[in-house]
DNA sequence: GGCATCCTGACC
DNA sequence: GGTCAGGATGCC
């Protein structure tokens, strides 16, 4: 599902695509996944478009903003035509260019949520977010934060109030690109591991965001179009098949109730130790 | 800190 | 029919 790549890409569209545009008409199909009344946005102009790891936020004239989650399945998307419209859209804007904004969501895990621009950074939600790896977090930061926990290092990177962006995807794809086993206590990393960590992070993140995010599954962006990440995946749904690295079959366990991927050779679970002089 | 839970659909 | 799905939270 979306992560910080896939909703930053959004974010970007958005910004070309949204801002300057009046809302002219809201119109809410299930009222279940909106907070608030979305009725306040008739009239006003979309003035900016905001990222808080996987939190889009939309700003409008008169001090208002919307909040969107897009949780597991949400799709946040401009079509041209009613007709184009994704299975399952709860929320249809109409835009001042006589196009749609449409919120979707199959699972209906996502929400839309207004709050007035200057609460945005109070939402619960957003105070509870920690450092964005692309932006604000510092290698010194990364490690002290992993020496306080000896928890399985793919759960530490999967919680957003330790690190702000990252999901299932970049989580086994960073592990795979470090060499580091997902089951590895975070406080056991060598700083040798460390650094390599949070550069793999970056990187996975970075390139996730230049291919447009990965659609495995649902994710689509705000053209409605596929991201092209999951074309490079090096671990994730990859069971079975040969590690690019090593030709090692990728192994699948499951961690915290989610698919968890690896190479059990160049990710072993204790790191390789020095060879004693002979 | 670990686990169930909100939903629907795809796939084996 | 059973399993699995990229998130976040609320409960123990």
């Amino acid at each position: 599902m979306p992560e910080l790549p896939e909703v930053e890409t959004i974010r970007r569209q958005a910004q070309r695509l949204l801002v300057g545009q009046t809302i002219k008409q809201v119109e809410v199909k299930r009222a279940s996944i909106v907070r608030g009344d979305l009725g306040m946005l008739a009239g006003r102009k979309i003035s900016a478009v905001r990222r808080f790891a996987k939190l889009l936020v939309l700003d409008f004239s008169g001090g208002w903003s919307l909040a969107i989650h897009l949780k597991m399945t949400g799709r946040l998307a401009v079509f041209a035509n009613p007709g184009g419209f994704f299975p399952h859209t709860h929320v249809v804007f109409t835009l001042s260019n006589g196009k749609f904004l449409t919120f979707s969501d199959m699972r209906r895990f996502g929400y839309v949520q207004m709050v007035r621009t200057d609460k945005v950074a109070d939402l619960k939600f957003v105070k509870s977010l920690a450092k964005e790896p692309l932006s604000e977090l510092t290698l010194s930061d990364f490690a002290s934060l992993l020496s306080r926990s000896h928890r399985p290092i793919k759960l530490l990177l999967l919680d957003q109030t330790k690190i702000a962006g990252i999901g299932n995807i970049y989580d086994c794809e960073a592990l795979w690109t470090a060499r580091i086993h997902p089951l590895r206590p975070a406080n056991s990393l060598i700083q040798s591991e460390i650094k390599r960590l949070l550069a793999a992070i970056e990187m996975v993140l970075t390139e996730g965001i230049k291919r447009g995010g990965a659609s495995d599954n649902t994710y689509r962006d705000l053209h409605g179009e596929k991201g092209h990440y999951q074309d490079y995946f090096k671990v994730y749904q990859q069971q079975g098949k040969p590690c690019k690295r090593d030709g090692t079959p990728i192994k699948r366990i499951a961690l915290g109730g989610r698919g968890t991927f690896f190479c059990p050779r160049c990710q072993p679970e204790r790191p390789a130790l020095r060879k004693k002089a002979s």
